[in-house]
DNA sequence: ATGCTGACCGAGC
DNA sequence: CGCTCGGCCAGCA
């Protein structure tokens, strides 16, 4: 079980119409300084497919740079249709899908 | 083994 | 309010 393996596995965890942020994601893998790694880790993404990385964005909810899935605004029509809310500015509403795998819920 | 880089985040100016 | 700087972690040359 490595970090890159402990990424994975949370961000496969991401039900739908939910998102999650590097910093989150790091830290539950050990340090929330990690985020850098686990951004690095989904770049290579080895498993693609099953790792949901459109679901990773930043911690204002803004979509990751240099999207390598087509572009962001294919993720944003993936997420939309995953039932992810979008704000005005282009950015995902984390008030409502930031997803807390303690709480099992959003914050209301 | 060492150094650089990178899909980040927080604080400072 | 916007931009810049530093710091941590893992992967690769």
């Amino acid at each position: 079980m490595s970090f890159n393996d402990k990424v994975y596995e949370f961000v496969r965890q991401i039900p739908e119409g939910k998102v999650a942020s590097y910093g989150q994601i790091a830290f539950m893998t050990g340090s929330w300084r990690a985020s850098r790694a686990v951004g690095y880790a989904l770049h290579r993404n080895p498993y693609q497919g099953k790792v949901p990385c459109h679901r990773v964005v930043f911690k204002d909810g803004r979509l990751a740079t240099g999207f390598v899935f087509g572009g962001k605004d294919v993720q944003r029509q993936l997420l939309e249709s995953e039932g992810v809310e979008f704000t005005a500015d282009g950015r995902v509403a984390m008030d409502k899908c930031c997803w807390q795998p303690d709480q099992g819920c959003c914050c209301p």
